[in-house]
DNA sequence: TAATTTTGTAAAATAAATGTAAAAAACCCC
DNA sequence: GGGGTTTTTTACATTTATTTTACAAAATTA
């Protein structure tokens, strides 16, 4: 499932557009501030950023020209949504590295036209950082969804995939259970049971030799030696 | 140098955007119907098409409907630059497959803006498929349109041939469903039902012994073994 | 160290995805 | 427009994946 970060401050729009891109089968996330949204881009793989411009704080156009320097989320498809409709607005916009600019106020068709116009391209790009992840033995080939151990292919579930790709991307991060439901399951884990650690176990045993470079944190969570 | 092919019967909109883009460093060419445009598009290999809606004889959206149904230049970048500035006319053109939609008037900065925007993606590879691929016991000649299996050839339909010519072509990567709709179907598969796995298993069946080297990947898609 | 909490793991239960045949619909070629 | 073919949809069987459970082991706390 492809994950939409909203960039929007305003709520009744930004749940708008989350209301009509969860009823296309798109997972959503919300940050009403640039900084929020730096911080979800952390946690969750997008695969598109929806980036109004009017911001409180840091304004659309200093975000868009961070991430577009960021080697992890340079690639990442942006769609710049504004009520700044000039032109020349337009055109800066496009020159800072957006991918396109959607007019306020605009429909939902119209949007998820061009979400769907840009995610057709995305076939080749996936945003996401590298193709090939490499951690000791344990390669990661996301291009073609393959891994291998010492050379070897190994056939993992979608979640284990799932699971080693957000590691191997981020060899420095402990990642909680929360987050880890966050990101590859995308709820909120009210009730948590021990699905993550089921899984995090299998992954482990499929990845034989190196089972052991996923450590546990007590209390904390799960990540790379 | 990156070449772009006009696709406009105005020759002085056309001059004026040859004049400009030549400025700005790229190669144009300028075909003044859709037929002439499918001719250049044989002998060029264009980078993208600006494409003009209002063509005499074959009409713009028919040109790109043709475009991206064609495995060779459906990867190719599509601008409309269209005087049919509803909603409805931009919606209907992106999800016939355009890029972008630029509404007359345009200025030349804009023009360029979202050029440079799609090009930054580097979108276009024109990769000329081999003429006989071969993986174990089964050839594909493309040039004959024939399919081989163990040197007997057997009668596939039209989308059995299209998929396994593109998993021939792409032996180590698996293939979403979605993707594969893109690529064979054309680009608005909304609601998808099974048509792929329909299709995956008769192609199956047809491979005769070599039917489980197409294998499926669990919420991922299809690949070679 | 004992009590408590947290994590590991196998296996059962549940849920979801895929395989497949056949009916229905669409397409095509006289 | 009719007859054959291809494509899509449907329904159900089968397989695979995911979640839950229960208990053992390890770590943490007091």
């Amino acid at each position: 499932m492809r994950n939409i970060l909203i960039i929007e401050d305003d709520t009744d729009i930004a749940e708008l557009i989350t209301y009509n891109l969860q009823k296309a089968g798109y997972k959503t996330h919300h940050a009403v501030n640039a900084n929020e949204g730096l911080i979800i881009l952390g946690e969750v793989a997008c695969d598109i950023i929806l980036l109004d411009l009017m911001l409180p704080g840091l304004k659309g156009m200093e975000f868009l020209k961070i991430i577009r320097s960021n080697d992890e989320y340079s690639n990442i498809p942006v769609i710049i949504i504004s009520a700044k409709t000039h032109e020349q607005d337009i055109i800066s916009g496009l020159n800072t590295g957006a991918d396109d600019y959607l007019p306020k106020p605009f429909s939902m068709e119209m949007l998820l036209a061009k979400i769907n116009t840009i995610l057709r391209r995305g076939a080749s790009w996936t945003g996401r950082a590298a193709n090939i992840l490499e951690y000791q033995g344990i390669k990661l080939d996301d291009a073609n969804h393959k891994v291998y151990v010492d050379g070897r292919e190994i056939k993992l579930t979608h979640k284990e995939y799932e699971l080693l790709r957000l590691f191997l991307s981020n060899p420095d991060t402990i990642f909680s259970r929360d987050r880890l439901l966050n990101s590859i399951w995308g709820y909120d884990s009210q009730s948590y049971t021990r699905t993550v650690d089921a899984h995090i176990a299998s992954l482990r045993k499929k990845l034989l030799s190196y089972g052991d470079v996923i450590i546990s944190v007590s209390k904390t969570g799960y990540g790379l030696k």
